[in-house]
DNA sequence: CCAGACGTTGTT
DNA sequence: GTCTGG
DNA sequence: CCAGACGTTGTT
DNA sequence: GTCTGG
């Protein structure tokens, strides 16, 4: 899963969003950490824009305050059941948090808690597709926040997540040019965008545990460990780009989850605010799906 | 996600 | 708000 | 009916 | 052990 990622430079993701509204502001981050407020993206009135919301996400229900459970992290098989991710699903709260790597730990024997860095190798920045919603405080403070969706893990990840049992998680994501798909297409479309990336487009090497901190910051955190060795989880050198397809191969069943009920499409802001109070007027807009060319352009490329 | 705190009374 | 548990 | 929860991952 | 804060 995905508690603690990076940030390329602002302009660096201006450049590829093509963003209706500018909204946000930051600078590249190492080291951000669940409850800060992050960059994402989302689609008001047909707008592009990019805005900061808090990373963990508070329900409208909530009134303003943040849970005591954890809000950060989505499972794709619970968008549809949880009561905190329903409604945002009904209403078509889609949102992109924009990347550009991120750290998952692997504990060791020595109990010793190891960071890894894991990146893209084909794209430079990325998006996690996550949910957002809007919690209203009493004192009428108006909390925009979101979640990122997470899915079961592919190779890479699974062996960083070295547990025996269960298939272990790893957040989705989503490629510059998908991202439109997550954030304005149908509800089959945005449902077939949650999926692992495929392995042999990532890379994973260790990093200093001085990450582990989340008050630590800087370039430095993701520079390879120093003093690194080749470690016993051989799988994790390094994928280069155009390296074997490495297909077939499959090991144990392949884990078929239960299908998650579709999304609902994209609505508009007021529907977000509005619909969660009160009875969904004749007046409210549902977006249309866009045409069905966009879903045949996704190819299935499952199998890491 | 990990790190760090985890408590009270009553005030220099 | 909506669902589960008692 | 009302009260209470509302979440995730990994368990070295 | 469990919760809060970043």
């Amino acid at each position: 899963m995905c508690g603690r990622y990076i940030l390329a430079q602002q302009a660096k993701f201006e450049r590829e969003l093509r963003l209706g509204r500018i909204d946000w502001s930051f600078s590249a981050r190492y080291n951000v950490a669940p409850s800060q407020s992050v960059p994402a993206v989302r689609v008001i009135e047909g707008v592009h824009e990019g805005v900061m919301m808090r990373w963990g996400l508070i329900p409208f229900f909530a009134h303003g305050v943040p849970p005591r459970y954890s809000t950060i992290n989505a499972s794709i098989e619970r968008l549809q059941s949880a009561p905190a991710w329903r409604g945002p699903c009904k209403r078509g709260q889609r949102c992109i948090q924009v990347a550009a790597g991120f750290y998952e730990w692997h504990l060791e024997a020595n109990g010793r808690k190891q960071p890894y860095f894991v990146h893209l190798t084909d794209h430079e920045i990325f998006g996690f597709p996550g949910l957002w919603d809007r919690s209203i405080a009493a004192d009428g403070t108006v909390i925009d926040s979101c979640a990122l969706v997470t899915v079961p893990a592919n190779e890479l990840l699974r062996d960083i997540h070295n547990t025996g049992a269960h298939p272990g998680r790893m957040p989705a994501i989503l490629a510059p040019a998908d991202f439109d798909l997550w954030l304005e297409g149908s509800a089959p479309q945005a449902r077939a965008a949650l999926r692992a990336y495929p392995a042999r487009r990532m890379a994973a090497y260790r990093v200093s545990t001085r990450v582990n901190s989340p008050k630590t910051e800087g370039a430095e955190l993701i520079e390879p460990a120093r003093g690194d060795e080749p470690s016993a989880l051989h799988l994790l050198r390094p994928v280069t780009l155009g390296s074997p397809p490495a297909r077939c191969g499959r090991r144990g069943a392949p884990s078929t989850e239960p299908l998650v009920e579709q999304l609902a499409p994209p609505v508009h802001a007021e529907a977000a605010t509005d619909g969660a109070q009160h009875e969904r007027g004749a007046e409210t807009h549902v977006c249309p799906d866009p045409p069905a060319d966009r879903a045949e352009h996704y190819r299935a490329d499952e199998g890491e």
